[in-house]
RNA sequence: GGCCCGUUCGUCUAGGGGUUAGGACGCCAGGUUUUCAUCCUGGUAACAGGGGUUCGAUUCCCCUACGGGCUACCA
């Protein structure tokens, strides 16, 4: 009795996912996982003027960045293939005219002028056209015409569309998991088209024939979906197939301003709305996010486990997600949580696996190969992330490991830079020359041995030290640095500062 | 405009007829670090408004306001 759960993503390739249609996605796949189903992949390319090449690609490539596997999908076909809606043209225009046999739907021979023509006059007057019960027998279609004009339109090879044919004085009841009941007067509905005059269905029959066809149990969709959800039930019941349960997801909002976040938020607000890199728009994937960031961040947006917790992984996440929590209203995208995501995950990484992400940005700074070796760089970056929220932060925080300052941060230098410095320093120079071992440990004590025994301020010896050595007040613990830049390296700094600091 | 869906700190959210309305991000302060950041501690801050129902409503119902979606031979 129980049938295997068969969730699906059905994206349509006319452009690039944004996060919005990602987290679909991801609910899917959580929710088929959750219940120990199949996650499928459909691909909903009826509009061939939309298309975009690569977009279908983008979205496999994203779904693949992310770890959201699909258990059947393009190129993986489960036994309910092709998963293109292009390669399924044969099947649908049979099931448009079943409906019109069975009396619920209907030939149409209006021309886009015409309707535009209604919808504009309407619209002038202020009122809405609406193809349906009210004016179908006004308007051009095998309802208003006889069997036999109609028969000779169609014979006369005239283009034409086939609509729903809506009923009149019926309430219908819709049950959504997240909504609830739904009640729907159907005299407010439009005949729909359910087949294009050239030759596509349109999505909501192509939506509603492959969804039964390939046994999904479960549409999880946006919630933009959701005034269509009254003719998908219609139709599924005109077939006399049994519905699938339907789940509304609330949508992403901006993080500013109206409406639901766009591709041309990102841009504008300077935060990626986008997996992966697309044109001129970056992904998060470039940005230096971690897919597990990403994940988390998205999974808790519309939906939490009723716990404090904050942290889940694609694998804890699906043995917890359930649709009975998600949201009803839509939530404000931040892009601000999704950087202390960021931050958590990277601390998570091993230095090594960091450094590894690293060396390629040091390349591109001109860094010859690992100085003085790959080993290094992991000991830097061991010092240097539990500050940095990306990979890309590393340099901005490291960048005096690999090169002196040129230039000594401005205000640190007024306020610490005295004149008893050049003196102190160039003795504390001569200190270090004469350090045995030149590790942070004995350094330390060597040095703090020195001011103590010249009763010098530690507070007059350790910024001016900072400020010669890294260029401002900033970094790591002080000893680990010179450390890691060597005994010679920090003379040289040290005196390098002393010449281009005198105090005149 | 019409139809549908929604409304707890600035944001993501927990909660739910009687709670000091909890957590997280952000922000602010203190501590640690003789630096900066991290980190730790603390603080700031919310039940949209009005009517009911009730001994009692933020929680249930209605209305209003506001927000969102849809209103194509697009998905």
């Amino acid at each position: 009795m129980n049938k295997k759960v068969r969730a699906r993503f059905a994206p349509s390739p006319t452009g690039p996912l944004h996060i919005g249609g990602l987290r679909t996605a991801l609910f899917n796949y959580l929710f088929a996982k959750k219940n120990h189903g199949d996650f499928i992949l459909r691909i909903e390319d009826t509009d061939q003027n939309r298309h975009v090449e690569g977009a279908e690609q983008y979205i496999i490539d994203a779904l693949h960045w992310c770890g959201i596997p699909f258990d059947e999908g393009p190129g993986k076909n489960g036994g309910f293939g092709p998963y293109r809606q292009s390669e399924r043209t044969s099947l649908y225009r049979q099931y448009a005219e079943t409906l019109i046999a069975k009396g619920k739907a209907y030939y149409a021979f209006d021309t886009p002028e015409t309707l535009d023509f209604h919808r504009k006059d309407h619209e002038s007057k202020g009122k809405t056209f609406i193809y349906n019960w009210h004016n179908r027998l006004k308007l051009v279609n095998s309802l208003s015409l006889s069997a036999k004009e109609t028969q000779a339109k169609l014979e006369r090879g005239e283009a034409y569309v086939i609509r729903f044919k809506s009923p009149k004085d019926e309430k219908l009841h819709l049950n959504d998991r997240i909504r609830g009941d739904i009640v729907i007067n159907t005299n407010i509905l439009d005949d729909k088209v359910l087949f294009k005059s050239d030759g596509m269905p349109t999505y909501h029959l192509a939506n509603i024939v492959d969804d039964h066809l390939m046994e999904i149990t479960h549409v999880i969709r946006g919630e933009e979906w959701l005034p269509s959800l009254a003719l998908h039930c219609q139709l599924y019941d005109a077939f006399g197939w049994q519905p699938p349960e339907f789940a509304h997801l609330p949508l992403i909002l901006k993080p500013t301003g109206k409406g639901k976040l766009s591709k041309r938020d990102g841009e504008k607000l300077g935060f990626p709305v986008l997996p992966l890199s697309w044109e001129s728009s970056v992904g998060y994937r470039e940005a230096g996010y971690f897919p597990e960031a990403v994940i988390n961040f998205l999974a808790l947006l519309g939906w939490n486990p009723g716990t404090e917790e904050e942290f889940f992984s694609l694998v804890e996440l699906a043995q917890i997600f359930d649709l009975e929590r998600v949201h009803k209203s839509g939530a404000r995208f931040d892009p601000n949580k999704t950087m202390w995501y960021n931050h958590h995950y990277l601390q998570e990484k091993s230095d090594g696996e960091l450094a590894e992400l690293f060396l390629p940005m040091l390349v591109s700074k001109g860094i010859a190969a690992p100085v003085p070796s790959q080993a290094w760089v992991v000991r830097v970056v061991a010092l240097i992330k539990e500050r940095a929220s990306f990979v890309s932060d590393f340099w901005d925080l490291g960048d005096y490991f690999f090169v002196a300052p040129a230039t000594f941060a401005e205000k640190a230098v007024k306020k610490q830079w005295g004149e008893e410095t050049p003196g102190m320093l160039s003795q504390l120079a001569s200190v270090l020359e004469a350090i045995e071992l030149f590790v942070s440990i004995s350094v330390e004590t060597e040095v703090k041995a020195w001011i103590t025994d010249n009763e010098f301020s530690f507070g007059k010896v350790m910024p001016p030290l900072r400020l010669a050595l890294v260029g401002d007040l900033k970094g790591p613990h002080l000893f680990d640095i010179m450390e890691l830049i060597g005994r010679t390296e920090s003379v040289r700094r040290i005196r390098q500062a002393i010449s281009q600091l005198q105090t005149s």
